[in-house]
Parts: C-alpha cells; sequence; structure tokens
DNA sequence: TGCAAATAATTAAAGCCTGTAAGTTTGTGT
DNA sequence: ACACAAACTTACAGGCTTTAATTATTTGCA
C-alpha cells in the first residue's frame, strides 16, 4: 500500500483538528493513526512519544494564537488595540477549543520562554504602548492583562460562570472597559491608598 | 486478608492527595488502588468510574476552596476582603497544585451551578459589598475578578510568566492594588469613553 | 535502467489502564 | 451457628503506548 507521507507537521497540525473536533484529552497516538490509515506504530518515527506530540500541538496554537494577535494590533493602538487583542484570544478559545487546552500545558521553561511567555508578553506589552506606563508597572500590567484574558476565556469556557442570566458577552466587552479604565488610572506603586488622576 | 475499608470519601481524599504529589493527570484508579494495597477492580464497588472519581475530587477541591474563601472573607470587608480572597485562591493552588487542577476539569452545568459557579459566585459577590456596585455591573466585576485571580494563578503554574526578573509575588500584590483601585472607579456602562471621577 | 541504501510502515509483543462478570472471603445480625 | 450482604479477588476483554524486528517502498546514483 501507498505511503501515508506523514511527516512531524502534518501529525500536529491533524492532532490539532482532531483536539479541537474531539477535545485535546482525547487526543491518542492511536486515534491520530487511524485518521491516517496507518498503524500506531508508524507515528513513533515522527514523533519521539506522546507528550512530544502534546508539545508541538500546544507549539502550534501559541504560535496561532501569536500570529493572530500580531496582525490584529497592527495600526491599532489605546483601547482599540487591547480590545483586539482579547477578542483575538477569546474567538480563537471559541473557534479552536483543543487548540487552546493544548496550548495551557506546562512547557519546559526553555520552550515557555521562547513560545509562550516570549513573544505573548511582548505582544501585550505593544498595547500598552498607547498608554504611558513606565516600566516595572509595565510588567505587572502585561500579567494582570494576560489573566484577566485568559482567565475569562478558561472560566466561560469550562462553565464556571454557570447559566447567570447576564449576557457573558455583555461581561466581557464591560470587563474590557474596565481594563482600560485601569490602565489609564493605573496606581502608583506608593504604598499609600491612592488618588484618581485624570487621563 | 482483612478489608481495606474502602469508601467514595476516603478515596476522594486520597485520590486528591495523590494528585498534589504526583499530578492531577497522572491520578489513575489503579495508582489509587495500589496506595490502598488493593485491586483496581475493588474500587468500582464505590465509583462508577475513572471520571466520576475526578469529578469527585474537582468537588472537594471547590468545596474547600470556597470554605477557605469564606473563613478568611468573614470580618473583612473593601480592599482588605479583595486580598485575603485573593490570596486564599492562589495560596490554595501553591499548597494544592493537583487539587486546584481538579478544580478546572469541565462539570456537568447542574454540578458547575451548584458547587462551582453557585458558591464561589456567592464569596466573591461578598467582597464587592465594600464597593458600591449596582447590580449588573456586580456580576461583571464578579466574572472580572474571578478570571483575573485563576489567570493568573494558572498562568504563574503553567510558567508563562517566564523567568522574568520581575518578582511574581509583586505582581501579584500590584494586580490586586490595581483591581482595588478599579473596582472603586468602575466605568459607567455608559457608551461614550469615559473619564475618572475620584473615589 | 537497475539496484542498493535510506526511509516508511507493518507485525509482534510487553506493560499498564479501564471496566465487567463471576467467584470467594469477611462481617453482621438474628 | 448460620445465612446474607458487602467487600475483595480472579479472570478477562479491549485500548493505548512504545520498542524491536521485519517487510515494503522510494530515491538516487552508478
Amino acid at each position: 500500500m501507498a505511503r501515508a507521507g506523514l511527516t512531524a507537521e502534518r501529525l500536529t497540525r491533524a492532532a490539532a483538528d482532531l483536539a479541537d473536533e474531539i477535545g485535546f484529552e482525547n487526543v491518542t497516538v492511536s486515534a491520530l493513526a487511524r485518521g491516517f490509515g496507518v498503524k500506531p506504530a508508524a507515528l513513533y518515527a515522527h514523533l519521539k512519544d506522546a507528550q512530544d506530540l502534546r508539545v508541538r500541538v500546544a507549539e502550534l496554537a501559541l504560535t496561532e494564537l501569536a500570529d493572530r494577535a500580531a496582525a490584529a494590533l497592527a495600526g491599532r493602538a489605546g483601547k482599540d488595540a487591547l480590545v483586539a487583542f482579547a477578542n483575538v484570544y477569546r474567538d480563537y478559545a471559541k473557534e479552536h477549543p483543543g487548540r487552546y487546552a493544548a496550548a495551557q500545558i506546562e512547557l519546559d521553561p526553555q520552550t515557555a520562554a521562547t513560545v509562550a511567555a516570549g513573544r505573548h508578553a511582548e505582544l501585550t506589552r505593544a498595547i500598552l504602548r498607547g498608554y504611558e506606563l513606565p516600566d516595572p508597572d509595565q510588567t505587572d500590567a502585561v500579567r494582570l492583562l494576560g489573566s484577566t484574558f485568559h482567565g475569562y476565556v478558561s472560566l466561560e469556557t469550562t462553565g464556571r460562570f454557570g447559566r447567570h442570566p447576564r449576557d457573558v458577552d455583555i461581561s466581557w466587552s464591560r470587563t474590557l472597559d474596565a481594563l482600560d479604565v485601569l490602565l489609564r488610572h493605573w496606581p502608583p506603586a506608593a504604598p499609600g491608598p491612592h488618588p484618581g488622576e485624570s487621563r
């Protein structure tokens, strides 16, 4: 029988698609092999092991996400950039739940620093150019934004917001409004409680 | 040989401890049985299946978390309450990574609404009593707070903040300061961009 | 063109996990 | 004591992972 033409890249993409269909946790080497009409053992010529496959899917997702974020950020600034960036994350998670789940696995520090922390933090930092934030605060703000975006998407998709009458799209929108205000009123580091300078 | 004295509750607690030790994803019915010096099949008299075990651990974690949060909130208000509540989440996740991971699995709407969404949202809402927020905004704020807390803890534990020089404890502290400010300057729903009234 | 080396897959097999069914042991209460 | 129910074990079937050995297919170079 003809060869299937497997490569690590094709397998990774197929695994990502499969994850979006059946859930990341259900993606197995066997299921993937089945999709290619091939025996499971055949995949081990291209993948080190199952974990290697998961990591590759995670990297794929993180890269796709960063690419979209970069595109969304182009030509935008301030709240416009904030909203565009945030929606990229949320939309991606809705469109590709399996990939998004993959993006959450723990990566070795090396990989994480590069593809995950690195590029994403870089992009988030770009949003802040529209809000004048001095450096250590900028890092804090990057972390807060990343946390809120990821947290919202994560809680929303795992059903943690319950079926409360308040529309989650509206809460999302108001959350972005709030973050915009927050970035414009970022509190000074000083220990004293603090005030409210207008932008 | 003497009986092991298994019950769903003991198994659930043991599974939670095991999860904290070896990671939630590595908790298997077999490993759990081994810990009790019993054959895997014996557990099926107390658990429906492996998923049932996972859900029980998730419920245990959510309940413990809510109990701690409730205790932390007692007698506190305003920023004091906000900080205490947030630290309960973060500390719990650090102390019990396996349980925390379990708490993130998808639950059926029924369960989620009760134990997860229900009680936790209730407690988060309690924090807001110190900040006068009218009702639909209150729900939005509850979602934002939950998102940020969970998101921060999640990104921190999966290494997403990289090994940036900025101390994550400091960023956390500044994040809480920022949220406090935000709750005191919650933007009005109006579509118009919007300003900064002093507290 | 033709064949040898490299590459791609399959077969085979061991080990671990889930889950069911049937048998055996242990406790309990009358 | 004994009979019954509950708690466990044995036995098994079926899946998934991964390695090693074997077969088939390309490729490229003589």
